[in-house]
DNA sequence: AACCAGGACGTGA
DNA sequence: TCACGTCATGGT
């Protein structure tokens, strides 16, 4: 992280002893958010912890998924779905695809099956995630790209070379599909270490990355769950300017 | 009825 | 580098 004067406030207590601590307290508030949510699980009436806006497929403490390639493949889409969308849009975009899939007697989610949709087919399945035109076509690339990779775990760099996936998507596909400990940044969790005073506004993602990444164990799970409460957090405190003030949970600590 | 949602890309300064 | 327009549906 730069060395600045953005974290001035915390020179005495120090940077680290503070992303432990809102992550104590985040996790003491909400508790485990078993992300990344799967389909397949929701179809199950699988565990719903309640969750701001959206429906099923979370697996609360349980850290083994993807358990299967399909479900590695899931994820990916999914996070590449959810771009500036809200995920109950994507777990519709998602059923519609399984759907449509199984109208076609194909029975796995798999890279293969979204290569023999065509174009319009797959636009429609996908509409209600939203920018349905340049989502079904990165989808196609993403499926091409997973393909062709194997066992393989992807680099970074390699993920970003893909268009249509910028920092935080290929972070969340390392993260969650790949379980590689690669901290996610989101809009959320800037506002929220904006807001503390953590970072300044034109702090970028890389830096706000490895703020946290330099100041946590190398943990997968920690990673994992991080990320979600964050988001969980900031659905409640910082959707609307006018209530940020409200975080005094977090600030509280500090 | 604006505004926002688990962003990324192309463009021109 | 960086600010800005664009992509688009659906919920609040």
């Amino acid at each position: 992280m730069k060395k600045s004067a953005q974290n001035l406030s915390y020179e005495r207590t120090g940077t680290r002893p503070v992303i432990r601590k809102i992550y104590d307290c985040l996790l003491d508030s909400y508790g485990p958010q078993g992300w990344w949510p799967l389909t397949e699980l929701c179809e199950a009436g699988g565990t719903n912890p309640t969750k701001t806006g959206s429906v099923q497929g979370y697996h609360p403490a349980d850290y083994t998924y993807p358990q299967t390639r399909s479900q590695q493949f899931e994820i990916i889409c999914g996070a590449l779905l959810t771009q500036n969308t809200s995920w109950i849009q994507v777990e519709k975009a998602l059923l519609n695809l399984k759907d449509l899939l199984s109208l076609k007697k194909i029975h796995s989610f798999s890279p293969e099956a979204i290569l023999s949709l065509d174009p319009e087919t797959l636009k429609k399945a996908i509409r209600p995630a939203g920018y349905y035109n340049q989502k079904a076509m990165r989808l196609k690339t993403l499926a091409c790209w997973f393909s062709e990779l194997g066992d393989q775990i992807p680099a970074r760099a390699e993920l970003l070379s893909l268009k249509g996936v910028g920092p935080e998507t290929a972070d969340s596909i390392l993260l969650y599909a790949f379980k590689q400990p690669s901290f996610v940044v989101d809009a959320y969790t800037k506002r929220i270490v904006t807001n503390l005073d953590l970072v300044d506004e034109k702090t970028s993602y890389n830096e706000i990355k490895a703020m946290f990444e330099e100041n946590l164990p190398e943990d997968l799970d920690v990673y994992q769950e991080y990320h979600a409460l964050l988001v969980e957090h900031a659905k409640k405190y910082y959707q609307k300017k006018s209530i940020r003030d409200n975080d005094v949970m977090l600030k509280d600590i500090l």
